[in-house]
DNA sequence: ACTATTTTGAGACTCATTCTCAATTTTATC
DNA sequence: GATAAAATTGAGAATGAGTCTCAAAATAGT
């Protein structure tokens, strides 16, 4: 286990919230893994262990761990809102792939750099990238 | 008026379907102006001058227009499904204000071709681009 | 332990989008 | 231009992800 919960308990500390055993669990499911996730997915996940805790608590919890810098949204083309961990990673995009739904997570230092460029032209502040394409992956095109 | 009707009706034609009125409407009333849309506006806007064109048929007309390449999603990270015209206009990202919602537009050719050579690399085929950011705009900063 | 405050689970609710189906419109054929 | 087969439509019901409500449970300070 990294230091999430110890990121997460001061961020909750700083709001005058508390680090209850709910948030500790689904803070715990959400970096068991490394990938992806939805609400549906994660309530499977952590109900396979624990069947105490409701969807509303995920829900209530996730933006908690947005506003904390341990996630951040991503996938915005998909239909459901779906996260990935921000804490411990490195920037990435992502090639989705209409047919077999594979993500294909690409370095985009580049990419993001060229945004920032024409963000300063205009004065913007980047709070937060989109960056990333929709088509068919390899063995998809050899269908 | 373009040739958006042209466009259309050929499309219409070569899925055997066919250029009815309530799809004559919901064309032209796209093409009337080059801004952003989503569902709800577009039909506020038909509905001041056609009574008779339901909420349904729009959001039945729409893919097709998506399909034969006259509009496409944008605006990705925004609550409701957003549209664009790609028929006659350039490529361009967007830039979009957290604070007032203003959406900046901007040239994207380069950073397209930047994913383009990523996608080369992964032998990915690229159908639709999803580059932008969200953040402050300038005005908005100096409040 | 006692009380005030926060958090929780369950289910009701919202709202964009999709689906259903009977009625209407369209096109091809006469 | 009337007729019939096929496609399309409008209205409203259904869906489903996400949010909200509220009484009950957990928490922290005294």
């Amino acid at each position: 286990m990294g230091n999430e919960n110890f990121v997460f308990e001061r961020y909750l500390i700083s709001k005058g919230l508390k680090l209850t055993k709910p948030r500790k669990i689904i803070l715990n499911t959400v970096f068991a893994t490394h990938e992806h996730f939805n609400v549906d997915g994660l309530y499977d996940k952590i109900r396979k262990k624990h069947k105490d805790v409701s969807r509303a608590t995920i829900y209530r919890t996730i933006p908690l761990l947005v506003e904390s810098s341990l996630i951040k949204q991503s996938l915005r083309c998909l239909a459901k809102d779906h996260y990935e961990h921000t804490y411990g990673h490195s920037r990435h995009l992502h090639l989705i792939c209409e047919k077999c739904g594979k993500i294909i997570e690409v370095e985009s230092k580049e990419a993001e750099s060229i945004l920032n460029k024409l963000a300063k032209k205009h004065d913007f502040k980047i709070r937060e990238f989109n960056i990333g394409a929709k088509g068919i992956c390899n063995k998809c095109q050899k269908k």
